[in-house]
DNA sequence: GCAATAGTGTCTTTAAGACACTATCCC
DNA sequence: GGGATAGTGTCTTAAAGACACTATTGC
């Protein structure tokens, strides 16, 4: 993999100490994960977006709050996605840290995982220059994180009660792309089935798309649109056992369709605005 | 930037020996440019979507074809966007390759510039570990391309005539997501008027979405709807000097509107397909 | 029965697209 | 005048959204 035939020419000699990396300052690389999951508030508040977090235990930033992260594994052979897994793992707890080669997924076998972008501007990390790849992962409800890893304290957080001036490095910055991201996906994508279990109501995929976008959507509408575009959902033909808590009539439960665009979308509603 | 204090805890020394990139096989980052303009045809076919490439005079893939790329210059504390920008200038020859600080963007000046995506698998150059920050470039038609820097010779071809199993590396992926991501941001971006010039006809911004999307639109229908797109374009009460080369009314003028998201968006036509 | 939740009917407005038409220019 | 290019009118269909309504359940 590092062996190189004998320089041939001197432009060859020239390429080959053009990809010397000692050549160049280093660099390092890092993934870190924005994780979605639409929960319950611990606060009482309903059903709403939550984003993992880990508390930092050293500097820099000790004590502030973090996106799950870490190296690269390059003497692995590790590649990018398989970095993001990883860490999620560990840092979740959802499966042994640095246990054998099996089962890392076997919890987050639903999990949605995307690459997010990439931030590598100079300063950003105050010991050295560091260039992360950051992730979205979407997966339905999970248990609660587990501290492992290097991580001294994984929560789910409510995503509007977390002050950005309390997440370490670019962090923020990170983490109000993969919102905007998210949101910008559920209106063309049948991302939102992401965010519930293999059955589920037409209401379970409304909140869903409420806490997303952070906004009420009309049930009604909403039902008939969802209903009327190809390869959203699928019915079961079951329903849920029981009504709601407090009386109501059974949810038909559907299973999420074959596709993955949406055509026509659902369009966020009132933007006025033009940035 | 790179001096840290003395590590004052078990944990501390931990993240600093997790940090020092020595302990790690190494990693090169390097950036990769898909950019994109729109342009006659050499061999007299209209005007069509064109991308930059370099012919690769050095192994492995000598000979082939790739995108303009590089390393990051670390050292210099050179941001991704700088290298992505000084790699397009140098290998354009739009400015001087390596020299002074002021002027590799005069004549980019109208370029959007964008991340399109990290590529960092094992093994995508067989050398050595390399992870390659790609972004996407849009301009307005550029002059020839003249080979600089380490490009043995720049060119611009029509994309649909080149052959990507051509292509070094896994460029011919990165082009394929490039060309996916422009086609969908015409939709519903202002994008193709960074395509055209400052001021430009309804037919030109016509010419850029169908070099794109690759396919006819209908002129009538195309005018009436990018007027009634609010902040769009805008009027400049001018006419080009002299109508069609062969006869036919002289075209108003326009600039670019203030939005950057379009309400409603330009859709493509006639996709049943849901993949 | 009553409150709560699920789901439907219907109407208005807006947008997409087909198609025919008018307007202006160069030769 | 004639061909070419720019731009408009009008009609049909589809979709978004407001709002009222029916259906079914738990208590």
């Amino acid at each position: 993999m590092t062996t190189v035939g004998q320089p041939d020419s001197d432009s060859e000699r020239a390429w080959l100490a053009a990809y010397d990396p000692r050549a160049f300052a280093p660099i390092a690389v890092t993934v870190d994960v924005v994780a979605l999951t639409i929960r319950q508030r611990a606060d009482g508040g309903g059903k709403s977006l939550h984003v993992l977090t880990i508390r930092r235990g050293a500097m820099p930033f000790a004590g502030c709050r973090a996106l799950p992260g870490g190296f690269v594994r390059a003497a692995e052979d590790e590649d990018l996605d398989e970095a993001a897994v990883r860490e999620l793992a560990e840092e979740t707890g959802l499966a042994a840290h640095g246990g054998g080669e099996a089962g890392p997924l076997e919890a987050l076998s639903r999990l949605h995982l995307e690459q997010l972008g990439t931030y590598g501007t100079p300063g950003r990390d105050p010991r050295m220059r560091v260039v992360s790849v950051a992730y979205l992962a979407f997966a339905p409800d999970l248990p609660d994180a587990t501290a492992g890893g290097d991580a001294a304290a994984a929560a789910w957080l409510p995503v509007d009660a977390l002050d950005p001036a309390e997440l370490a490095f670019d962090h923020a910055r990170i983490l109000a792309h993969g919102l905007e991201r998210a949101r910008a996906k559920l209106e063309y994508t049948s991302l939102a089935t992401a965010f519930v279990g293999p059955k589920f109501t037409i209401t379970e995929l409304r909140e869903v798309y409420e806490a997303v976008w952070g906004e009420p959507l009309h049930a009604g509408n909403f039902h008939r649109k969802v209903l009327s575009v190809p390869g959203l959902v699928e019915d079961t033909d079951t329903t849920t056992a029981r009504g709601g808590a407090r009386g109501g009539r059974r949810a038909r439960l559907y299973r999420a369709g074959g596709a993955r665009l949406l055509h026509p979308a659902l369009l966020r509603p009132s933007r006025e605005d033009n940035q």
